[in-house]
DNA sequence: TAAATTTGACCAAT
DNA sequence: ATTGGTCAAATTTA
C-alpha cells in the first residue's frame, strides 16, 4: 500500500527516469551540447531533490528516524563550493528549483533582503562578485515561491561582462553530491536556460495576484510546481525535447 | 583582517 | 503612504 509521500516520491523518479531516457537518447545520437543536456540534468537532479523532500515531509513515513530517511535529510542537491561556470550570460531568466541554487555558475555577493508583501518568504538580493572589477551589472533574486514541494525561484537579471568560462562537465572536483545506488557521485549543477521577457519579470512582481502559467517544454518538472492543478495531476509526456524554454508562451489567469 | 553577510535606512516609483 | 530595490554601517566569518 503506498502513501501519498510513496506516490510524489516515486512520481517525481518516474519523472527522473523519462528524461534521463531523453538524455541517453541525446547521447546515443551524438545530439550533445551544453544548451541541450543543461535542462534535461537539471530536471533529473530536481526530480530526485524532490523525492528526497518527500521524505522530509510533515507527515513522517513509518520508519521514523530510519536510515534511509536521514539519508535523504542530508543528502539532497548539497552545493559545491566550485565555482562551475555557465554559458555565455545569464540575461533575463529565471529558474524554479525544489532546492535554492547557490552555486549556478557565477559568483554572487548577497547584498540585500527583503520581506515581500505578498509572499511570507523573503527575497535575497545578489549580484556579481566582480561587480565593480569589470563594471558587471549582472544581478539575480531568490526567493522561495512555494512550499511543500518547495520552489525557489531565481532571477537574473543583467548580463555578465566579467569572466564567464564554458560549462565545464566532466570534472570531479565539481558537482552536488547525490545517491547513485549506494555511491555518492559528483556532478555539476547549472540553471535551466529558460529566458524571460521582461514583461514576465514585471509579472513575477505582482506576486500571488496573478497566477502565471508557463506552458513548458516536455521535461520540465517545473511545471507542476508552480501550476494551480495538485502535483499529482501534472502529466509527463513520453519524449523529447531539452531545449531552451522560452517564456515568450505565457499565460495568466486573473 | 579582509571579505562576506546582515539589517535598518534610504530612495524611487506608484 | 506603501512597496520593492539598493546602500552602507555593523557584524560575522574565514
Amino acid at each position: 500500500m503506498f502513501s501519498y509521500i510513496d506516490y510524489k516520491a516515486v512520481e517525481a523518479l518516474l519523472h527522473g527516469q523519462g528524461c534521463a531516457n531523453n538524455l541517453k537518447t541525446l547521447l546515443e545520437n551524438r545530439e550533445i551540447s551544453s544548451v541541450s543536456i543543461q535542462p534535461l540534468v537539471n530536471t533529473i537532479l530536481d526530480s530526485f531533490s524532490l523525492a528526497l523532500s518527500s521524505m522530509n515531509s510533515p507527515n513522517p513515513p513509518p520508519y521514523h528516524e530510519s536510515s534511509f530517511q536521514y539519508m535523504a535529510s542530508h543528502v539532497s542537491r548539497r552545493s559545491s563550493k566550485k565555482k562551475v561556470y555557465g554559458a555565455e550570460g545569464l540575461e533575463n531568466y529565471r529558474d524554479d528549483s525544489p532546492t535554492p541554487r547557490p552555486d549556478d555558475g557565477f559568483s554572487w555577493r548577497k547584498y540585500g533582503q527583503k520581506t515581500i508583501k505578498t509572499s511570507p518568504h523573503q527575497r535575497s538580493y545578489y549580484r556579481c562578485t566582480y561587480a565593480k572589477d569589470h563594471n558587471c551589472n549582472a544581478s539575480k533574486r531568490v526567493q522561495k515561491i512555494k512550499d511543500n514541494p518547495p520552489v525557489y525561484r531565481s532571477t537574473y537579471v543583467g548580463k555578465h561582462v566579467c569572466k564567464a568560462p564554458a560549462f565545464a562537465v566532466n570534472d570531479d572536483a565539481y558537482g552536488s553530491e547525490m545517491i547513485q545506488f549506494d555511491q555518492v557521485v559528483s556532478e555539476p549543477v547549472m540553471p535551466q536556460l529558460a529566458t524571460i521577457d521582461h514583461q514576465a519579470i514585471a509579472m513575477e512582481d505582482q506576486g500571488t495576484d496573478h497566477m502565471v502559467h508557463i506552458i513548458n517544454q516536455d521535461c520540465d518538472i517545473n511545471d507542476s510546481l508552480v501550476d494551480d492543478e495538485p502535483f499529482w495531476a501534472s502529466y509527463f509526456p513520453p519524449l523529447p525535447t531539452g531545449d531552451l524554454i522560452f517564456w515568450d508562451n505565457i499565460v495568466t489567469f486573473d
